[in-house]
DNA sequence: ACCCGCGTAGACAACGAAGTCACCGCAGCC
DNA sequence: GGCTGCGGTGACTTCGTTGTCTACGCGGGT
């Protein structure tokens, strides 16, 4: 019932533990032909699998990647944590998946935590201050990738979307609807805001306002919690104002999901009486009623390149940073036509 | 730059190694007190974390837990994956994730690659037969627990929803709003359906149809997608009939969600000229418009049951299953008044 | 002086692979 | 017949722990 080990392989095949290794590595030695075929059926009459552990252990390497992110239920995340998978499957990696619950500490638990189980590579959608984590990282051979965050000034690699952009298209096409009054919900009060995206794409809402000749005002900008009911609490506040905007731009959709929960209930019609955009373009966005005009980026792609990045063994010299493009989807919220979508 | 070592803390506490490992594991021979924190500090200024690889490899267990699932992106699916990451938190266990994506070859992959990790439990919300799975895990001693499938017949541990009563509790509902033609939504052809929970609620449709006193008849089961597309497209040739049910039971709420946009295309008011209800109460449920009528179970308790009893190393005598009760939800969906759920 | 036992020292064998090295047998070649 | 190169051997080290085993110092009781 023992599980059996390379040398039992070596002795049913009759050959030295030496050829087991090599033909299971394809290398660094070159094998005959025959005897790697007696090696292999070794292998599959013994059902054989290399021990992960102890090649780790020698080899000093593992095929892990640990991926942090702040809270794997909500759709962006998840969304990013499958394609994560996705990719590190197809370089033959597994994936240990931490939440950080928004918790710096818990964050550090599963940064150190990951370290020690020797993790070829850290990627992580940070919560709170960048530093600590960079300083727990370095000094270890690990190398750390930033998803969805930049980060500027720290010595680290990150993979991020084109933010300022995305506010941007989603503000200028409310203007273009004709709304003057676009108010946008920001990330909740207290959240760091150096390489946030979020904090991007309120410059983003800022800028095209300015470029449109219209005043940002201060109370057009609201700090609305993350959750959809918490979005919603702020937005029944805002809409039961005398002089409520008449289009909001959210930071994500899911806010935005709460955006129009509240309208509803307060009895305005969106698109007709509130206009709503927002960023992320998550599935449920496609099918929400009414569905959600949204900035889209390519998850699949930002995934992609940050394993890549993260399993990339080039000496770090300058940190690089990858942005990728967004693209408006326009749908109901706004006051478009809906797109047969399906 | 190397990483510090249990030699380099025994070195500078000036003790011995094995000391050093009493002192983190907490036996299992007593330390001075004086000793061990003369240790515990030699820890801190080396910044010494052990090397959790080489823990594995010596005690031949690991903190790892290995959690496969169909599609992590999917809400019910990355609810369940959530839970289970807090309660293998607090266990102190790590998370590997793999997503089957719906193939048992990659399923099996998964299992492979687990095993040889060692993870020390496995949980796995199958996809197709159980069989080849269990075969794969025995030998190995690690434990199997399957999440939200049962599998009677199968020597292996479940943790799962009364399914039954959930069909059962959703029909009852309906047909208490005076529906009598309640179409059911099934899994598409093709599935497995022993154990399958969607044939369970399924079952339990029908159940609740004959204790009615209505005939179940076969052209108000149908077959369709489990993803909101699918189960969209279904419903417009469903809704497209002369012959049109008034309500429609989906054994999950992602078919729900595609039922109601279909519904929506159709120019059908949901509840008044069609009622629905689902099962799983997924978040977005709530937040939906209409909002969901659905029936919940407590995921946090059965992924804390899935982890405690993988973790668990108690002989296996006979297969535990678990199975957890279910909870009806009203919302709008059914003709419920919307309730106040913020 | 002798024994006893506690707390510790120090050594060492696992654990299961990777990787290195010296060496060997054999076929082909000039 | 000696040389070369290929394919293979078998033993050994390494990786960083755990866990076990023997030995030792030292204080107290007899």
């Amino acid at each position: 019932m023992r599980r059996p080990t390379r040398d039992d392989v070596a002795r049913l095949a009759g050959t030295s533990t030496a050829v087991v290794s090599y033909v299971i590595n394809n290398g660094p030695r070159p094998v005959a032909p025959a005897t790697r075929q007696r090696v292999l059926e070794a292998i599959e009459r013994l059902g054989y699998r290399p021990d992960t552990v102890a090649q780790a252990m020698a080899s000093q390497r593992t095929n892990l990647i640990g991926l942090i992110v702040p809270d794997a239920r909500q759709p962006y995340f998840a969304e990013l944590a499958h394609a994560v998978e996705r990719a590190a499957f197809a370089r033959d990696h597994l994936v240990l998946l931490g939440n950080s619950a928004y918790d710096d500490e818990r964050q550090l638990h599963y940064v150190r935590a990951f370290l020690g189980m020797r993790v070829s590579g850290l990627l992580l959608i940070r919560q709170g201050a960048a530093e600590p984590l960079v300083e727990e990282v370095s000094g270890s051979r690990t190398r750390l990738v930033l998803l969805h965050h930049r980060t500027d000034l720290i010595n680290t690699d990150a993979v991020v979307a084109d933010d300022v952009t995305m506010g941007v298209l989603a503000v200028e096409h409310l203007l273009g609807h004709g709304h003057e009054r676009v108010a946008c919900f920001d990330a909740p009060a207290g959240t760091p805001r150096t390489g946030n995206p979020v904090a991007l794409r309120t410059k983003g809402w800022r800028q095209a306002l300015r470029d449109a000749g219209i005043d940002p005002e201060r109370g057009l900008l609201h700090r609305a919690p993350f959750d959809r009911y918490g979005a919603a609490r702020a937005a029944r506040r805002v809409l039961s104002r005398p002089n409520r905007p008449t289009a909001i731009f959210c930071t994500t959709d899911d806010q935005a999901i709460g955006v129009l929960h509240a309208a509803r209930e307060l009895g305005l019609r969106v698109p007709d009486d509130l206009a709503v955009a927002s960023c992320d373009d998550i599935a449920e966005a496609a099918l929400h009623h009414p569905s959600l005009t949204t900035v889209a980026t390519d998850r699949e792609a930002m995934a992609e390149a940050a394993v890549d990045l993260v399993l990339q063994s080039r000496q770090a010299s300058t940190p690089e940073i990858r942005r990728f493009p967004a693209r408006l989807v326009t749908r109901e919220s706004c006051g478009c036509p809906p797109a047969s979508d399906l």
